[in-house]
RNA sequence: GGCCCGGUGGUCAAGCGGUUAAGACACCGCCCUUUCACGGCGGUAACACGAGUUCGAUUCUCGUCCGGGUCACCA
């Protein structure tokens, strides 16, 4: 038995497994050529960033274009950064936006497939395996330094303005200590933290090819970086080489921030006996601030959170649509192509991802989202308003489903054809827009009524619109009608003709119908007012020309 | 500071040695029109800077500047 063996076997005293059984409990997946095995790997901080749907969108495209598989992991190494119910956080963010999981972690406790756990605090044993074979080949080695020992070791280093600061060299204190030594370390009861033995020369480089920014070459890893934390818990470094590995994995897609750290990824994967999986680093979701760009954060900003997004009613197709746009430029191009194709269907390309961080554009945003529901038909968008509002608004959802075939032919207005009208980009916009519907939400609202029809004229108008109001009426008849009164008013059914000549008329039939469009509904802009009088119904209709000609009267 | 990555209109971005430097959003104007929205047409607006290489650089090379990331027993 080599000292090393006899280490390892001091080290890790009820580890009885081989990585060659962990091999042979996590064969290589039987899946057709070229499918793409990806991840998303998020830590439990009960918060699912927007950024963090990207990626995940991202994975998901990738395996589900490949035929590959799409898991969820969850890092929760960290105890001190985990909050309760952060897992069932991601998950119902990533489900609400309909990335779903194909395999790993799908509720408390609860998960799918033959790879796991997919949680990496149920994995200690995985990576105890793993950590023995690397101490028994001499490949790491416990460290009995104390924070303090370590901070010390970092003043010195940034005293002497060393560029290259860490663990590793010659100040890797404990990286030659003898058997025996090590041995009398551990008896005594010392804790410790494994380390890497770095193979890694200050003076050679290490180029791999990301499949997002291309070639990159950079100085290979020296650092002896812990492995195993003093609780025995491996840091996100080894266990992303363990698991993702064991996994199967074979793209690992994930924010840029990661980019730096390749290199020792690399030579963990390496050092293990690990085939390197293909690494594609994508560019995270900024946010402009005076004048520059920074990521988008958590703390300052809500809408990082992909929760804003559900509250302020955002269709998910439109917030998927929006980062799709974000993700593939040309997916703009396809969408109008395709009006109708399903997002699943874009043959999304991780070569044509910006090497760079887009800011995150809340106009852009809107416009997709209202071109998303202006395709809906009106069933459609009730449902999801009413989805909506459930959880949001709840007056708003009485007041939809009081009766549902009312609150559908609003939605029906000027909607399907070649050219909808886009008025909605978020179900909290809706309150706004059919309020007046309702009379619990509907105002009289006279300061609306145009500059340049006086009261007395507009009470005309009413009094007048009153008696010729014919609810039987068709489109026709009913703007005939309107017109007919504006003669014996001094006005003009022609709008060109008032144009021309303003002086020679009190206003126009664009005028009259602005006046009975107020009272009718409180505002001076609306969508078509022969279907909005005729969801009104005659009564209701009757009863506000009757309030606002009083108004004006009184 | 070391090491990486990036820099085309306000934003997202095509372009990859020769282009009037696309398109989308936003903005402005006009048209359509009983209002609004939709739609149509048009407009303002960009290759960070300086050297090379080249007959010719937004495209290639180097430098400068400016952004971003990373240098933990966090992920």
């Amino acid at each position: 038995m080599t000292e090393y063996q006899q280490l390892a076997a001091l080290l890790f005293p009820d580890v009885t497994e081989t990585v060659d059984d962990l091999e042979r409990r996590f064969p290589p997946r039987d899946l057709k050529e070229g499918a793409r095995v990806t991840r998303f790997a998020p830590s439990p901080t009960g918060f699912l960033h927007i950024g963090g749907l990207f990626s995940a969108l991202i994975s998901k495209l990738n395996a589900a274009t490949t035929g590959g598989v799409f898991l969820l992991r969850i890092e929760d190494t960290d105890k001190k950064r985990e909050i309760t119910d952060g897992v069932s956080e991601i998950i119902k963010g990533l489900s609400a936006f309909g990335v779903d999981i194909d395999e790993g972690v799908i509720g408390y406790e609860k998960e799918t497939g033959d790879y796991g756990p997919y949680q990496q605090s149920r994995r200690a044993g995985i990576y105890h395996v793993v950590a023995k074979k690397l101490v028994e080949e001499g490949l790491a080695y416990p460290c009995f330094c104390t924070e303090e020992e370590l901070g010390a070791i970092r003043e010195k280093q940034e005293a002497l303005q060393l560029d290259a600061k860490g663990y590793f060299g010659a100040w890797a204190v404990y990286r030659d200590t003898p058997f025996e030594k090590q041995k009398e370390l551990l008896q005594s009861g010392l804790p410790w933290t494994l380390r890497l033995r770095s193979p890694g020369q200050p003076d050679r480089r290490i180029a791999f090819d990301d499949l997002i920014k291309g070639k990159i070459e950079m100085p290979e890893n020296i650092q002896d970086v812990v492995l195993l934390k003093r609780d025995g818990i491996p840091t996100y470094h080894f266990a992303h080489a363990v698991d993702d590995h064991f996994m199967r994995t074979t793209h690992v897609i994930r924010g840029d921030e990661w980019i730096s750290s390749v290199p020792l990824h690399i030579q963990l994967f390496k050092v293990c006996g690990f085939r390197v999986p293909k690494y594609a680093h994508i560019a995270p979701i900024m946010k402009e601030e005076n004048g520059g760009k920074r990521k988008l954060s958590k703390r300052k900003d809500p809408e990082a959170a992909v929760t804003y997004y559900a509250e302020q009613g955002y269709p998910k197709e439109s917030v998927l649509e929006y980062l799709l746009t974000l993700a593939n430029s040309n997916f703009e191009d396809w969408r109008r192509a395709n009006p109708d194709a399903p997002q699943s269907a874009f043959p999304f390309n991780l070569k044509k991802m910006s090497t760079s961080g887009a800011l995150f554009d809340l106009d852009k945003l809107n416009d997709v989202s209202k071109n998303v529901i202006a395709g809906m038909d009106a069933d459609t968008v009730l449902q999801k308003a009413l989805c909506w509002a459930e959880d949001y608004d709840p007056q708003l959802y009485d007041l939809l489903r009081r009766d549902e075939a009312k609150s559908r032919a609003i939605f029906s207005i000027d909607r399907g054809g070649k050219k909808p009208r886009k008025d909605l980009a978020k179900w909290n916009e809706v309150r706004a827009f059919v309020s007046y519907f309702f009379d619990d939400l509907f105002r009289t609202d006279l300061s609306e009524l145009p500059e340049n029809i006086t009261n007395d004229l507009a009470a005309a108008v009413l009094e007048a619109y009153e008696t010729a109001y014919c609810a039987a009426d068709d489109k026709e008849q009913w703007f005939a009608r309107i017109k007919a009164l504006c003669e014996p008013l001094g006005c003009t059914p022609n709008v060109k003709e008032y144009k021309q000549n303003p002086d020679a008329y009190r206003g126009h039939v664009g005028d009259l119908s602005t006046v009975i469009r107020v009272a009718a509904t409180g505002r001076r802009n609306t969508p078509d007012l022969y279907s909005i009088l005729q969801i009104l119904g005659e009564d209701r209709v009757r009863a506000r020309l009757r309030r606002a000609r009083k108004a004006l009267n009184g």
